[in-house]
DNA sequence: TTTATTTACGCAAACGTTTTCAGTAGGCGG
DNA sequence: CCGCCTACTGAAAACGTTTGCGTAAATAAA
């Protein structure tokens, strides 16, 4: 059972190990019949290259690691699936890190990264991450990295985002249109600048249409979901003149569901929602849900394109630059249609 | 800007690279006081042992594959969660690969990965896999792998599922006791072998409490939704008998529910509707779903703990083993409340 | 014919790590 | 004083691949 590497085959095929790895890289230094035969006896024995040993020499690792917050989040899980796609197309392999919104855990992950073990990276950053040297380390590793949805300002780099701003002031816009006056705004972590950028387009959404700002209906979201439900029910106990509710993330508009379900507000007519979703069943919903839906296949796409332009050049460093691609807004029931 | 390895290392301390490859590794064979010291300097400089040198002089790469039909889908990101967090235990990395339920995808990607790039694989079949020649070579490549959810059982190995004949006659048996007596079964492609279980469940099922069997009210899905809708929608038309419906796979459920609302057959009372899911908001649709509920993150954690377990003892091959996870029926409005 | 040039291949040195094998020094019993 | 053991360290050979350089033969240019 001898291993199948270049060395065997070149003791078969009574060539050198040099001008067998020539051959299979399609070098115009080895004649095409010398080519052919190294190629027959090669698929003939399912010789694969060992994947380290050419990283080690090369110094490239044809991966690229992805580090986002979770996976069980429909926006995360799409985005996957475009940076798959995109990494599938050019022959890249995709590590995925979780970091649960753990700073301590995103720390050791970057941490780990820089022993060369991918190319560039991918990053949505925690939310709890306040401090970016780990992030700002990678640069002297000599690791590009491209930020998606949840970007870092603190670092120079490419970003691909939705626009926020805008998607914050039509929600906020659709449910004044809809007769809401009295709008509270559920939102992530506030040190995420999605956060902070779709927070800003509510309040100029309000302020535009003369609508007093009042820091009492703002709300922010913790990591555990019953906590959560908790929250928003002593928010709309408290407040009981709210009559719009804009989820800036979906885990934040799926428990205000279900705080309305259980204290018997009746969606749309007492109270009316919208929120940021990629949930596939919204329109399923009871009643459905009027959404802003992200892009986040193509976010996911076109973040790891860039990603991977970069690498190809071996630019460690990109020029900082903003894609951004547009949500949806898709207004149903819950609105009131 | 020298770059930062075992030889500058151990330059700056005056040692030998051996020495500080043990003194990093606890080797005994190296005094306390010449460990702190190389400790320090490492840390100082933010040493990061090369991954791919490491790899390929120990013949292990600390990486498991993850080789999966699709992300976006709520039982997959949970299981992922759960795979994800074994390995960060364990000091695995994870890469993932999406087959889209593509056959030729799917023995690329096996074939790819017996270049070393993993030590072990995790997998879930891709709908459309009826040959299992590259799932064999695996283990000449020495690498293990375990099956989950979606196994194969032509490959002796690991496997880990829920308890797919159970839960087939525990919804079907649900919806007869809901006073259903034409009950349709929505099944994922007829070839896995968990649609096989969860049909059997539902044949035993009815058999079992004196209902025909009617090969007429079994539909298998196809890979684009919308064509489902089509087909189910097909389904109920011709078949307006059917006041109840089993679907075996969440996207069918879904599918179901689109067509209901759209040709106005009320549920649960018209026709009632269960189906295996992981959807987080199966309880705000309208009406609430009844389902069977996967214990999707326990699975993707436990098959990795087995394949961990597995690598670690370089065991190469797994024993036949199956571990099943059952799952939860629970009952809401869409069979009757 | 001689001299460039091209073509096709081999040698050997890397890449950074782990590990086997030796080797040195000091301590200790005989 | 000799031999031996222990404790530490170093030299060097792997792991499998890529690649700069050298070189022989074959071809083209002169």
């Amino acid at each position: 059972m001898t291993p199948v590497n270049l060395k065997s085959l070149a003791e078969q095929l009574h060539l050198s190990i040099a001008t067998v790895s020539r051959a299979l890289r399609d070098s115009h230094e080895v004649s095409e019949a010398t080519k052919e035969r190294v190629r027959a006896l090669a698929s003939a024995l399912h010789y694969e290259p060992n994947a380290y040993a050419s990283s080690l020499r090369r110094n490239i690792s044809k991966t690229i690691g992805v580090v986002i917050p979770k996976v069980a989040n429909h926006f995360f899980a799409l985005a996957i699936n475009g940076i798959e796609e995109a990494a599938r197309q050019s022959g890249y392999h995709v590590l995925i890190y979780l970091t649960h919104d753990d700073y301590e855990r995103e720390v050791s992950i970057v941490q780990h990264l820089k022993g060369g073990r991918v190319d560039g990276l991918l990053m949505s950053v925690a939310s709890g991450t306040q401090d970016f040297a780990h992030l700002h380390s990678l640069k002297d590793a000599n690791i590009p990295i491209v930020f998606f949805d949840r970007v870092c300002a603190e670092i120079s780099t490419a970003k691909v985002t939705t626009n926020d701003y805008e998607s914050g002031y039509q929600a906020t816009e659709h449910l004044m249109a809809a007769g809401c006056q009295h709008i509270a705004h559920l939102l992530i972590s506030n040190n995420l600048s999605i956060g902070q950028y779709r927070h800003q387009g509510y309040l100029d959404a309000l302020t535009a249409h003369g609508l007093p700002i009042d820091e009492d209906l703002v709300m922010s979201g913790v990591m555990d979901n019953e906590q959560n439900v908790s929250l928003i029910r002593e928010l709309l106990l408290r407040r009981p003149d709210i009559d719009g509710i804009f989820a800036s993330v979906e885990r934040l508009a799926i428990s205000a569901y279900r705080v309305c379900h259980e204290l018997g507000r009746r969606i749309p007519e007492d109270i009316k929602i919208i929120g940021f979703s990629n949930l596939e069943a919204a329109a399923l919903l009871d009643p459905p849900l009027s959404t802003v839906t992200q892009p986040a296949y193509d976010i996911g796409r076109e973040a790891a394109r860039i990603l991977l332009r970069a690498v190809e050049k071996k630019k460690a460093v990109l020029p900082e630059q903003s894609l951004v691609l547009a949500s949806t807004l898709f207004a149903r029931q819950s609105t009131g249609g």
